[in-house]
RNA sequence: GCGGCUAUAGUUCAAUGGUAGAACACUGGUUUGUGGUACCAGUCACCUGGGUUCAAUUCCCAGUAGCCGCCCCA
């Protein structure tokens, strides 16, 4: 749609322009460079999307909290290069995983192959090791806002340059280190007014889930003939998969399948459980989910995914049937990456596809989401009035009053709907007559009372009004 | 990457084998310097290419894009 929109637009804008054209060609006699024939219109390439003005607030309410919660639990920004090495990808998210085998964006370059970045927790890791970090107090605890890109089939909330937000906690093995990961991220969305919840689970060590893989392959070879087609091929391929078949055939097997849990080693699952006893404490909800097994290969112990905490109705939502946010402990992926054992963990949240869900909800429920308000509208009346508006406009600025205005906009019915639209309890209006004087006229918006007022007092007296006025509210 | 559905104004939707209409939004007016309601007027659209046809926005095919499911993931 945007692209049609956007080419549509670029349309409308040709046709005003070619009338000018021809005349400025006419006298010349050549055919002009525009001519008749449609112009090629650019649009926005496919899996891509401009993120307008409208939508501004829910970004920034995001941005807001996650920034708010990053610097409550210190974790420090960190921002890397959108390109890089494509071998970093290659060999932390695993060859075989589909992000690296089909979904990058590489290009040939003289030092050789790069790729603009699918995820973020492997080129904080890199920079963690490249800025020998181990020397810093640890753990060490970055956030990141960035965005990422990935050659994969759009669908409402899936793109190809999306947006992440992510917390990693490197240098920590302490069952509160998950516990807090997860908090942060409940919080990024409960702060805002948006009801999720977390789905948990632990994979253990690669030992212990190749053993399970085993196991789970065994019992499913029993039960080959009552598969869907898909699960057979997973069989063979990925039997850790086999969890996530939504077939109804499948259903029964899937739900008598061996749970990594029972396979893990003491020592993970008793890890597992401080996790989840630390979870109760803190009291965000979550649900156990067995079938839970992440796609990158890094993971280890805790994972975990965020999903929209919907009611029948609202999965119908655009889009909003799909996680949120993911993340788990990487404690191998350090060393993999450097050679130095080092334990780590984090999360990523999906921004698009969060204020995707948020803009479903935002038409129902109250969010908190940032004011634009303005305090006041300033509205003006004729050539000598706009200067001085400009002026007075700039001196209420640095007062710190946030003031509507359209100085290009004439007629004062237009600036007062405006006004009003804003939802402004005062408006400032300043006409001929006003500027001649020193004068400007105050005019209460609710009960269309105006009083004249010198210049100078403008600022203190509105703003006394305004203290009353928020007194009043209250 | 696979399968399906869809494509008309800024948005949400109509109608139509003879080039299109509403609501909301936007601009202006009724009110030559006064909003919240009302009324009036105006601007803006048939995704692209090919085929069938006297004639295609409409039917057919392809492309493209979006959406849904799968895959995967944020």
């Amino acid at each position: 749609m945007l692209k049609n929109k956007t080419k549509q637009k670029f349309q409308a804008v040709k046709k005003n322009v070619a009338p000018k054209n021809k005349k400025k060609e006419a006298p010349s006699g050549k055919p002009s460079a525009t001519g008749d024939k449609a112009k090629k219109s650019f649009s926005v390439m496919r899996g891509m999307h401009d993120i307008l003005p409208r939508e501004e607030k829910y970004w920034r309410a995001l941005y807001n909290n996650s920034a708010a919660l990053a610097e409550h639990f210190q974790f420090g920004r960190i921002s890397t290069p959108v390109l890089e090495e494509a071998g970093l990808f290659v060999r932390s998210l695993g060859k075989g995983t589909d992000v690296v085998d089909k979904e990058m964006y590489v290009f040939d370059h003289a030092d050789g192959k790069v790729c603009l970045r699918p995820e973020g927790t492997a080129p904080v890791v890199r920079a963690f090791v490249n800025a020998g970090m181990w020397n810093y107090p640890q753990p060490v605890k970055m956030w990141y806002w960035e965005p990422m890109f990935r050659h994969d089939r759009p669908q409402a909330g899936r793109y190809r340059e999306f947006h992440q937000v992510g917390f990693e906690t490197i240098g920590a093995l302490d069952p509160a280190s998950d516990a807090e990961l997860i908090l942060v991220s409940y919080n990024l969305f409960k702060d805002i007014g948006l009801p999720v919840e977390v789905r948990i689970n632990s994979i253990g060590l690669p030992d212990e889930r190749e053993r399970y893989k085993t196991e789970l392959a065994n019992y499913y070879r029993t039960k080959k003939s009552y598969l869907c087609e898909e699960c057979r091929k997973r069989l063979l391929k990925n039997p850790l998969r086999l969890l996530d078949c939504k077939e109804d055939q499948c259903q029964p097997i899937k739900d008598e399948a061996p749970q990594i849990v029972d396979w893990l080693s003491e020592t993970s699952k008793s890890y597992f459980m401080k996790v989840l006893e630390y979870l109760d404490e803190l009291g965000v909800p979550y649900s156990l989910d067995p079938t839970l097994v992440r796609g990158l290969d890094y993971y280890t112990h805790t994972v975990f995914e965020i999903y929209p905490a919907l009611t029948e109705e609202e999965k119908n939502l655009e889009g909003a049937q799909s996680a949120l946010g993911g993340g788990g402990r990487y404690d191998l992926l350090v060393e993999e990456m450097s050679g130095r054992s080092t334990p780590a963990a984090g999360v990523a949240i999906g921004i698009d596809r969060t204020v995707a869900v948020l803009k479903a909800y935002a038409e129902k429920q109250n969010l908190n989401l940032p004011k634009t308000q303005c305090d006041i509208y300033f509205a003006q009346l004729g050539d000598r009035a706009k200067g001085r508006t400009l002026k007075m406009l700039d001196d209420l600025r640095k007062s710190g009053l946030k003031v509507g205005f359209n100085l290009y906009k004439s007629s004062l019915k237009t600036q007062l709907e405006a006004a009003n639209d804003l939802k402004v309890p005062y408006a400032l209006i300043l006409g001929q007559k006003e500027v001649q004087e020193g004068t400007i006229i105050i005019r209460d918006m609710e009960s269309g009372i105006q009083e004249i007022v010198d210049q100078k007092k403008v600022e203190i007296m509105i703003k006394r009004k305004l203290k009353k006025f928020d007194e009043e509210v209250k």
